[in-house]
RNA sequence: GGCGGUGUAGCUCAGAUGGUUAGAGCAUGCGGCUCAUAUCCGCAGUGUCCGGGGUUCAAUUCCCUGCACCGCCA
């Protein structure tokens, strides 16, 4: 029944450092993973990057370092950029990996033992400066613009890959698939694009112009075009042509990518890939991959975001502010998958305060902190099911089939649509019930038993349908609601209205989203813009401050050795109560796995923490730390955490683990 | 220059092979509840459905034209 599911996101251009676009490429096809995963289907989701051409070779030299020394720092960053996030890729490629090379040498091999590849001559107004033909329509008296002088006439002798020759065939597949590409509109731009003839493609570079590239295997004095050597990447991250993950992923692949690479993944890649099967004794369309889904463009700065909000932190600087899943939850939400879309930080903080603060966070907070008051957080049994509870679990139900169909078909926006509305259902219900009347009742705690469960399961199911988009979230719910792992729950059994089992006790709930201050934000960042307007930068003693905090002698260097002898654990909090006596101490009893129970360990994190918001959080501790009492308590141990100007947050693995798993 | 798209409430957008009161969310105003993160629920609006012309008993919806923005191609 298990389906496989290979997704991709465009391999990133190393001349520039990773950006919103590139963000919310990447996370589109994370959550699109995620949801897969979800499903039960074997997922395998790959990124990169991009390294050969011109580009990288000029943006090397401009820095005085090697190409590969450049692309290595570049590629470094995109790495870096995903973790933060939550991107759980399974495949990180490169273009200058030796096996990626071999790869492409092989194909081209290959095509060209076909005869689809052929030395061929092309002449064009070349400019000296530029580096590249010039067209025509670009000369202007017959001058390069950008160079001011006049261009030469060079015939050269290059390798063209005889794509005209698959046009037709190419028609006639995205005629007879019209989910070859989608959205419609942009299948349309390249149906209209085929409409004229199709020229073959030049895929090499004289090695006098540039080196920086894969050598043709027939041909040593040239490289390979970026585009023909970049675009293998997808078939060369499952191991072509022998792997067995060729025979698993490759028949179900998906691409993702922005309109503005429309060109080379639907009109380049197909044909190139209609020429392998020729070259493999296979149907032309044995390759061909599943889908191109095609998203659109975020615009940011410019106009009047400047103006109030935007543009005074970097789009990929507010994920650190407002949290990785509100961030992936906006660029899910606010876009409309295929269209552009405006990205501003108000529209951001809107978006968090009305649907995450007020109806997510806000109905988690006010049905757990009921459950509290009126069951002592325990899960109650539904013995006498009532209609309209049912009723509601019904439209849960629902929830999760429109929910599914539009994730499968890369409607992000319409699918958290679905989860909202039913969120929007479990609000009204509330106030329907009214649980905090029925309380009073001593005839209705049977009714009142049914209320409650029911939105406890529905939390439960919101807590699953979320977690492709907000893996953060889905799992300190499930802490909190006592269930498994949301991506091992998966989505077939959401049908059973049992996911948080009767008799489960419950803490008191945290703010998963406190809400945001607008006018704060907004104060915020006219204070910034003003400054920035100010011509003169005389940094302020109060800047100065942090700068020489900085500065201090970092620690000294140190062998493994000794940090091999501190013991660091994974354990979970079962319980946790201030001290008694201590503004900033709290009293943990955390499971490290051990037989003789769960340890007390004293933090000083009461200032930032309340104890319910630690219950089921896993936490990374010190086991072999001489026990002191502080107090009164002996602490056996002691609480990682990260210690910002004004915050102090513990440290937690992205998905459970073992209580005990060693931290090294 | 050619082709295509878009233009609907303050904002972001949905919509009907042409037919009585044109919709959703957010923002705004009023009312209600109190379990909740001053949250939630209900009610209320407001619109020359881009301008002009045409077809029609009837157009925001179809046709032509103009304007604005966007995209693809040259």
């Amino acid at each position: 029944m298990s389906q496989s599911f290979y997704i991709t996101t465009p391999i990133y251009y190393v001349n520039a450092e990773p950006h919103l676009g590139h963000a919310y490429s990447t996370i589109v096809c994370d959550a699109a993973a995620r949801f897969h995963r979800l499903l039960g289907d074997e997922v395998r989701f790959q990124t990169g990057t991009d390294e050969h051409g011109d580009k990288i070779a000029e943006a090397a030299a401009k820095q005085g370092i090697a190409p590969q020394a450049y692309a290595d720092r570049v590629s470094g960053l995109f790495r870096a950029t995903w973790p933060p996030l939550a991107i759980a890729h399974d495949n990180f490629i490169r273009t200058t990996d030796p096996a990626h090379i071999a790869t492409v040498r092989l194909i081209l091999q290959k095509i060209f033992d076909a005869g689809d590849i052929y030395l061929g001559k092309y002449g064009g107004n070349y400019c000296v400066g530029c580096e590249r033909f010039l067209t025509d329509k670009e000369l202007i008296d017959g001058k390069c613009p950008d160079h001011d002088r006049p261009t030469q006439f060079i015939e050269e002798e290059n390798y063209f890959f005889r794509m005209g020759s698959y046009q037709q065939a190419l028609i006639e597949h995205i005629e007879r698939h019209p989910d070859f590409i989608r959205p419609e509109r942009y299948r349309n731009e390249v149906l209209s694009f085929l409409k004229e003839p199709l020229e073959d493609l030049c895929i090499s570079r004289p090695t006098s112009r540039l080196t920086w590239g894969i050598e043709l295997p027939f041909d040593p004095r040239f490289v390979t075009y970026v585009w023909f050597d970049a675009l293998i990447n997808y078939l060369t991250g499952l191991g072509y042509p022998d792997d067995p993950l060729m025979a698993k992923f490759w028949p179900a692949t998906q691409h993702l990518i922005a309109k503005d690479i429309l060109k080379p993944h639907g009109i380049y890649w197909p044909t190139m890939l209609m020429a392998l099967a020729k070259a493999d004794n296979k149907p032309l369309d044995a390759y061909l991959y599943q889908h191109l889904n095609v998203h659109g463009y975020w615009k940011t700065g410019a106009g009047k975001m400047s103006k109030s909000l935007g543009n005074v932190v970097a789009p990929l600087e507010l994920a650190k502010v407002y949290g990785a899943d509100a961030f992936r939850y906006f660029l899910l939400r606010d876009m409309a998958f295929g269209l552009d879309a405006s990205f501003s930080e108000e529209a951001l903080v809107e978006r968090y305060n009305a649907d995450l603060a007020n109806d997510l966070g806000n109905l988690f907070s006010r049905v757990l902190n009921m459950l509290y008051q009126y069951r002592g957080g325990v899960v109650p049994a539904a013995e006498f099911p009532q209609p309209d509870c049912q009723e509601l679990l019904d439209l849960g139900r629902q929830a999760v089939q429109g929910y599914s169909q539009q994730m499968q078909g890369f409607h992000f926006h319409l699918a958290l649509s679905e989860v909202w509305q039913l969120i929007g259902e479990a609000n009204r219900f509330v106030v329907r019930a009214e649980p905090w009347v029925l309380a009073k009742d001593p005839a209705q705690q049977k009714r009142l038993d049914a209320v409650l469960c029911a939105l406890v399961q529905v939390l439960g199911l919101v807590t699953v349908l979320i977690e492709p988009v907000m893996p953060g979230t889905s799992l300190a719910m499930a802490g909190h609601l006592g269930l498994e792992l949301p991506e091992l729950i998966g989505l077939a059994r959401l049908e059973s209205a049992d996911l948080v089992a009767a008799g489960t006790t419950l803490g008191k709930p945290p703010a998963l989203f406190p809400r945001i201050d607008t006018a704060k934000v907004k104060a915020k960042a006219e204070k910034a813009e003003a400054k920035a307007a100010l011509p003169a930068e005389t940094p302020s003693p109060k800047e100065k401050k942090p700068m020489a905090k900085e500065a201090a002698a970092p620690p000294a260097q140190i062998e493994y050795d000794e940090f091999a002898k501190v013991d660091l654990k994974l354990g979970t909090v079962r319980a946790a109560e201030k001290v008694k006596g201590a503004d900033r101490l709290l009293k943990l009893s955390i499971d490290l796995g051990e037989e003789d129970g769960p340890r007390t360990v004293v933090a000083g994190i009461a200032q930032h923490y309340a104890p319910e918001e630690l219950l089921g959080r896993q936490v990374v501790v010190v086991a072999n730390l001489k026990p002191v009492t502080l107090k009164g308590v002996e602490s056996r141990g002691m609480v990682l955490a990260a210690v910002g100007d004004d915050k102090v947050r513990v440290l937690s693995p992205d998905t459970l683990l073992p209580p005990g798993s060693k931290v090294r």
